[in-house]
DNA sequence: CTGTTAGCGCTTTCAC
DNA sequence: GTGAAAGCGCTAACAG
């Protein structure tokens, strides 16, 4: 911490009492014109700042929200954070990031940093692992506000912000059908997070709506805790795809990380696509346009989320509503057809 | 802010005194082990944890460090984020992270707020527009430790951590010529900062090490401080080298965005890489080798600059050294060749 | 071994 | 209009 200007300080250079300095400072109707000006002057000369700290013990909360993802070095996610400063930002709001790396323990020990920290509330987005929702039940109980964003689940009440991922993966799996691919294989994550079922369920929905069997041999989970499992999941499965007497032509990838590897491998393995085996994944890459070949994706409105996200939490901060009315939103994600999928026919 | 138990609570309900109640927490030698057992137990079954509010004020320190950035949404950044967080984490630091959104104006305004938060320490990757370090330097002399990561500045002294950017560029030109290439466009950013000088210098030296006559008309800068800007700059350059009577036969590209969107465009401009022209370029994209073509880089190492740059904040902070002998560290690059500057022989 | 007390910087009632 | 004093939760010097 910093020794700067106090009121204390102030005070005592201008011969007056702290409250007067402080009152000046928060523009009192108490004060006299004359003596907020002299105040303001000195304290604008001497880069008076207020200490957040003491501010924040004395008023019982420290405009601050922390917000705990999976992961700093991930493009979706760098998206959704910058959409949730933004919003903080504006609103005065200072936010403290924390990793669980995906692991629930970890995730458990970020959120416990945060409540002791004093944080106004709580963005977080479950790690992988996490089954477990009752630590956060408990402080969303002892009056912590507390909203879901991304990754959701509904072992706890609250507001929720996430991007319409059975529609996505609906709208994805139907993009191939409609190309003429019939034989889809879907690669997904080990979780139990709603991200994973509902995009498995749109897909699922797609393939029956489209009177297509759903083949479980065509349904692969990675782990999701670590790039390097991830990797050889990806290859060991992707080979398994391959190697079936009856293989897919085209696959679904349920997310950044899996799509982008995925096309990578693909090429390294030596398969062409689309020709051998067509591919869509759920990503955000700005780059998706000038891979080898340019990537179909399902497009998440990360920063949106983020901020609309943000905007819900500070709204249960600050009790805009009485009593809150939890909902759960979802935003709208949308297909932006490429090389990667070109039509059959 | 949340309402927790407090040492009060604890007090109250064990019959003690609040001070005994720190003690034990704190495990002092002078309680003895009954006490300190029926308080930490009572502590743990009521989800105890101190208040870092208070904490910090008392303390005069908050085991927090401020991080200034200019966006989130970024690769090479969120690695580094990554990076400091992983050290930070480690060692029981927050990390407060803020944009500046490249304005300098903006960035001071974060800079304030942090202070006046009361973190123990600023991390800082200055705005490509900052241009004045006036207000850092007097923080610093009013006691603020600071560390300048990745982009670094010699108008504040004090510990820097950055990438060996001459020797990069050096390294990417080098390898152009060697590849074959001798008409060699650069595009770099409008800043004054080292990391756009040093890259330049480090073009400059591998022509010259190399007898070829340095053409102003083949350096272009970008204006960095927003895409769509940036975008149209790079358009207009392309296309103005690509009109040269003696036009380039390759671009080396000074940053990860400017490396990844230059890709994008000559590609949607209809040029073939690398036969009309090489492009290599500074940039962590995990998907260079999924490019179109695989992208040559220079690759930086992001991570252990973030790593790097907090221990060095840290040790500040925790004065390990009394009278700190500042100094700037560059870690090395490193050149990925890959198809997009396929040797001409 | 345990308790009392002061004080970190700030806001806020209540006196003057 | 201005100031004195209490208190937010915590630590630490000092008493007992």
């Amino acid at each position: 911490m910093n020794n700067s200007v106090t009121l204390k300080d102030i005070a005592k250079a201008l011969n007056l009492s702290i409250s007067t300095i402080s009152k000046s400072l928060n523009d009192s109707y108490e004060i006299s014109i004359d003596t907020k000006q002299k105040v303001l002057e000195y304290a604008q000369k001497h880069h008076y700042s207020p200490n957040r700290l003491a501010k924040g013990l004395k008023e019982g909360k420290s405009r601050s929200i922390g917000v705990v993802v999976c992961s700093l070095d991930n493009n979706v996610i760098a998206q959704m954070l910058d959409g949730i400063d933004t919003v903080s930002s504006d609103n005065s709001y200072q936010i403290i990031i924390m990793q669980s790396k995906e692991s629930e323990k970890q995730e458990a020990a970020c959120i416990e940093l945060l409540y002791s920290g004093g944080v106004d509330g709580i963005l977080i987005s479950p790690a992988c692992e996490t089954v477990d929702f009752s630590y956060l039940r408990s402080l969303q109980e002892a009056g912590l506000p507390i909203v879901l964003f991304d990754r959701l689940s509904d072992q706890i009440n609250t507001h929720k912000v996430g991007a319409d991922n059975f529609q996505g993966a609906y709208d994805a799996t139907m993009h191939l059908i409609k190309s003429g691919y019939k034989n889809i294989a879907h690669l997904n994550t080990n979780t139990t997070l709603s991200i994973a079922t509902e995009r498995l369920n749109g897909y699922k929905q797609a393939l029956k709506d489209s009177n297509i069997a759903y083949r479980p041999e065509l349904l692969r989970s990675c782990d999701y805790s670590d790039t390097q499992k991830l990797n050889s999941d990806l290859e060991e499965a992707i080979l398994y795809f391959m190697n079936l007497s009856d293989k897919p032509d085209a696959i679904f990838t349920a997310t950044d990380q899996i799509s982008t590897r995925c096309l990578t491998l693909l090429n390294k393995l030596g398969y062409h696509i689309p020709d051998d085996i067509a591919l869509i994944g759920f990503t955000n890459t700005d780059l998706a346009e000038a891979l080898s070949p340019a990537l179909s994706t399902v497009h998440q409105p990360a920063f949106e989320m983020g901020q609309l996200a943000a905007k819900k939490l500070i709204s249960l901060i600050e009790r805009k509503d009485q009593d809150p009315e939890y909902e759960t939103v979802m935003l709208e994600t949308y297909i932006k057809a490429r090389a990667s999928t070109q039509s059959k026919h």
